[in-house]
RNA sequence: GGCAGCGUAGCUCAGUGGUAGAGCAGGGGAAUCAUAAUCCCUUGGUCGGGGGUUCAAAUCCCUCCGCUGCUACCA
């Protein structure tokens, strides 16, 4: 459902990626990268839109990662978050500011949520049974406590759910239990006291607040949460025995809280707030920052997710907010619509980062410019079901969709333009039937393009963008200027005049998906701007953009093909195998 | 074990009560402006199995099978 007329601003985050390495392209097909191609779309609409992302920082991941580098923690995430900075931007993601869970703003704003929360009621103080290995000198959390399955007799089985059988355990379960980290058996149960979000009060708040939802989101989103709502929802601790986190303030839980740090989730889907903070604080946008939160706004706000993080975007974060709303002078916006992803497979099987194996986000650069990756997992993007990666049917996309379809009918139509009319926008004739019919096919094409995109649905709006870029073909094979030239050159500038100005209409509708090429394809007909607009005048008008007699600069081959040495060449290296 | 999603043409997927669809791949034709790129036509399916409801089922109900994920201290 699109946002309603009221809606003048549009807010949207990306589930934030987690700080330790660099993400695959199932990371980012299911978060970064949709919010960036709706974060453009919203924009070329003309909506006020703002657009958040961060690195998550905290939680016992990111200490082991410091530690396997040799690094102090603070050291390591200020690398990977430059790294992961960078790779945004190689893959042309328009954040409008990427933040770190770690930053000073978040921090703040965690300790001020968790004191309101526990002013308000909705914390209280528990002890807990927590492993703690006196070798590696720290507590560990039960997947890091491996030993053997007391019902499958596996030997590697994590303290939380063997791997082999599947079933649900507990650390106190396991035969031999030792250390994940060092192997020692020197293990022993310590009480340790935390704090616990009542999330069990909320439970009716919740079911009116999603039932309110569920007709709006998917099905995949709303399943996920009902699950958790019909299964009771439990109180959840959100602290955690470690040294890197946000440290729990003085004042709550009367000292017993000494050198705890928050639950990585607890202050990560703070970060959206923090990073819209730190994004004022380092343009110098005072405190404006705070309407894009207000509940009352008239502003949407979208939260994109693989759907691993479903359950804490649509309880655990909703739950902190309306706790903090009970005494909130200025209450905190919910999200209005939730677009969650499934996962991508590399030939059937999961991406892995300890067996190198699948497509991560440095080496897909390396290898191939950011709109292939763009178009691609998009139109392939894993909205219903999980979907596979193979090299085949990517490069059967790129060279079909990208290279003969889009690119070629770029360079079939600039290159005519340039050898019979000599560069320049054909002036003579004019628009007669043919290019009334093909006006009201882009006219309808587009009104189903345009909804598709507000509606999220991502593969439906490439197959419709891929059907425009078709009609283009058809219009020029049926005009067939090259024949019409030899006995009438008006009409054979009519149809060149018609191409070029559907190049530019295709720079204008493919620009959220593939920015960088969309630049190129304009700059082949005319300058192009900075930002692209969303064409919102009917197609009769629009397609008589461009001025006779004006020159045209025939582009390059755009998408170049991939040959079948590259693809056995990747398969090699990034051990794709059938 | 429980729960959820998925199972439709060779492949990737649409389609939630009313004559089974698209793209790719395969086959035939047209065209020669273009990256041998395009356009038109076309061959493919007892919709995972079985049972039921209905005038009518891919769609609703029951059951079984298969794949994937989650199961609250990984994030």
């Amino acid at each position: 459902m699109p946002p309603n007329s009221s809606v003048s601003r549009v807010l949207i985050t990306s589930a934030l990626p987690y700080i330790n390495g660099v993400k695959h392209l199932g990371n980012l097909v299911g978060s970064m990268l949709p919010a960036d191609i709706y974060a453009r779309f919203q924009r070329a609409r003309g909506r006020e839109t703002l657009f958040i992302c961060a690195t998550d920082e905290h939680g016992t991941p990111a200490e082991l990662a410091a530690l396997d580098a040799g690094q102090p923690v603070d050291v390591y995430c200020r690398e990977q978050h430059e790294i992961q900075k960078n790779l945004g931007a190689g893959f042309d993601l328009s954040w409008d500011y990427f933040g770190r869970s770690s930053s000073p703003e978040n921090r703040q704003l965690t300790q001020e949520f968790a004191r309101d929360l526990w002013r308000n009621g909705h914390l209280d103080v528990r002890t807990t049974r927590q492993v703690y290995s006196n070798a590696d000198g720290r507590f560990l959390p039960d997947r890091y406590v491996i030993g053997t399955c007391p019902h499958c007799g596996y030997d590697r089985a994590r303290g939380d759910q063997c791997e082999n059988c599947t079933r649900v355990l507990d650390p106190t379960d396991l035969i031999n239990p030792r250390s994940a980290l060092s192997g020692s058996p020197d293990i022993e149960i310590r009480d340790s006291a935390h704090l616990f979000l009542k999330q069990s009060a909320f439970a009716g708040r919740l079911r009116t607040w999603i039932d309110s939802k569920k007709d709006e989101w998917p099905q995949l989103v709303t399943s996920i949460a009902y699950k958790w709502l019909d299964e009771g929802l439990q109180d959840r601790g959100i602290t955690r025995d470690l040294a890197w986190g946000v440290p729990v303030p003085d004042d709550i839980g009367d000292g017993q809280l000494k050198g705890k740090v928050f639950y990585v989730w607890f202050d990560a889907p703070i970060e959206y707030i923090g990073a819209t903070w730190e994004w004022a604080n380092a343009t110098g946008k005072g405190d404006v920052w705070r309407d894009w939160w207000d509940e009352d706004a008239t502003t949407s706000y979208v939260e994109f997710m693989g759907k691993d993080n479903v359950p804490f975007h649509t309880v655990g974060f909703p739950c902190t907010l309306l706790g903090v709303n009970d005494s909130a002078s200025r209450k905190w916006k919910l999200v209005d619509r939730l677009k969650g992803f499934n996962w991508v497979n590399y030939y059937g099987g999961k991406f892995s980062t300890s067996q190198k194996r699948g497509v991560f986000m440095d080496a897909a650069l390396e290898i191939l410019p950011a709109d292939y990756w763009r178009y691609y997992l998009m139109a392939n993007a894993p909205e219903s079901a999980d979907s596979n990666f193979t090299w085949e049917h990517f490069a059967g996309t790129v060279n079909k969709d990208l290279a003969d379809v889009l690119g070629n009918f770029v360079n079939r139509v600039t290159r005519f333009c340039a050898a019979r009319f000599d560069g320049i926008v054909p002036e003579g004739g004019a628009y007669g039937p043919e290019e009334a019919a093909l006006a009201a096919e882009l006219d309808r094409r587009i009104a189903a393009y345009t909804d598709y995109m507000e509606a999220m649905e991502f593969r439906k709006s490439t197959a419709e963008l891929r059907a425009i870029w078709v009609l283009g073909n058809e219009y020029l094979t049926k005009a067939a200027p090259w024949t019409a030239i030899k006995t009438d050159r008006d009409r054979a500038a009519v149809s060149v005049r018609m191409g070029l100005n559907l190049v530019r209409l295709f720079a204008h509708l493919s620009a959220p998906f593939i920015p960088s090429s969309a630049k190129k394809i304009h700059g082949a007909v005319m300058a192009a701007p900075d930002l692209i607009p969303w064409p919102d005048q009917p197609m009769a008008q629009f397609l008589d953009g461009l001025t006779p007699g004006q020159p045209i600069q025939p582009s390059d081959v755009l998408f170049a093909k991939l040959t079948d040495e590259q693809i056995a060449a990747w398969e090699q290296r990034f051990g794709g195998t059938s």
